[in-house]
DNA sequence: GCCAACGTTGGC
DNA sequence: GCCAACGTTGGC
């Protein structure tokens, strides 16, 4: 079961929603060295130690790619033109990746990344509609993600739901948030630790409400 | 298409 | 539980 791609999300709006958290077992959601500044879970759920986020960057590939004969194109776009501009984020096999999407709560934001494409960066927000469930594409032959060790009684991976929300103002292109990124790694600013460049492959990942405001504040900001 | 970074697997 | 080999991610 080698780990797969990034996310695609499938058409599914609100199929029967078994609220079905599995026990988090993160074999391997390992050592994940604190690389953003971790907020000190004050009062949450969480148990101790780990950090409360509440803003989301997810990753997807806006241009068509095949993987097993399949398209795994699935751009800002594609999630627009969902009935009800809704998704889930199925396809996910990173357990770190999967981990972050189990904190997820209802209501929180995230950035619409594209990847691997001609003009990486972020194209857009979404809002997370439903909280972690059972992802049933890991014990489907057909699906791109299907994981052979999975069974029915004992799934591994996750899904949310996500609803478009916006594009952004103007598309935050990858080598604009890397300048800043840098900048601010030498003065301190916001973008120094943002896990996109700290922790490259990570297909879900966590924004502190800084970053995630600073980079907001970016859209009215003529390109750098 | 290349390839560096890094997550996962499996032997020991 | 270590760690080398392997496979994937994703920018360039």
């Amino acid at each position: 079961m080698p780990p797969k791609k990034k996310a695609r999300v499938s058409k599914t709006s609100a199929k029967s929603g078994k609220i079905n958290d599995i026990e988090g077992t993160s074999a391997a959601g390992r050592k994940w060295k604190a690389a953003a500044p971790v907020k000190k879970t004050g009062e949450g759920s969480q148990s101790a130690g780990s950090a409360i986020f509440t803003c989301w960057l997810m990753k997807s590939e806006p241009e068509s790619r095949f993987e097993n004969g399949i398209d795994v194109k699935f751009g800002i776009e594609d999630l627009k033109a969902l009935p009800d501009q809704t998704g889930c984020w199925d396809g996910v096999r990173n357990y770190q990746a999967r981990n972050f999407m189990r904190q997820m709560k209802e209501g929180q934001q995230a950035f619409f990344y594209h990847s691997n494409c001609k003009e990486p960066g972020i194209a857009g927000i979404m809002t997370i509609v439903k909280e972690a469930y059972v992802d049933h594409t890991q014990f489907d032959k057909k699906d791109v993600h299907y994981d052979a060790s999975c069974k029915p009684d004992n799934p591994k991976w996750s899904m949310v739901d996500v609803q478009f929300q916006r594009t952004m103002k103007r598309f935050l292109p990858l080598s604009e948030l890397k300048k800043y990124h840098l900048q601010h790694g030498a003065n301190g600013g916001p973008l120094k630790d943002m896990a996109l460049f700290t922790r490259a492959r990570l297909s879900v990942q966590p924004l502190t409400a800084e970053e995630f405001d600073f980079i907001l504040s970016l859209e009215d900001k003529e390109p750098l």
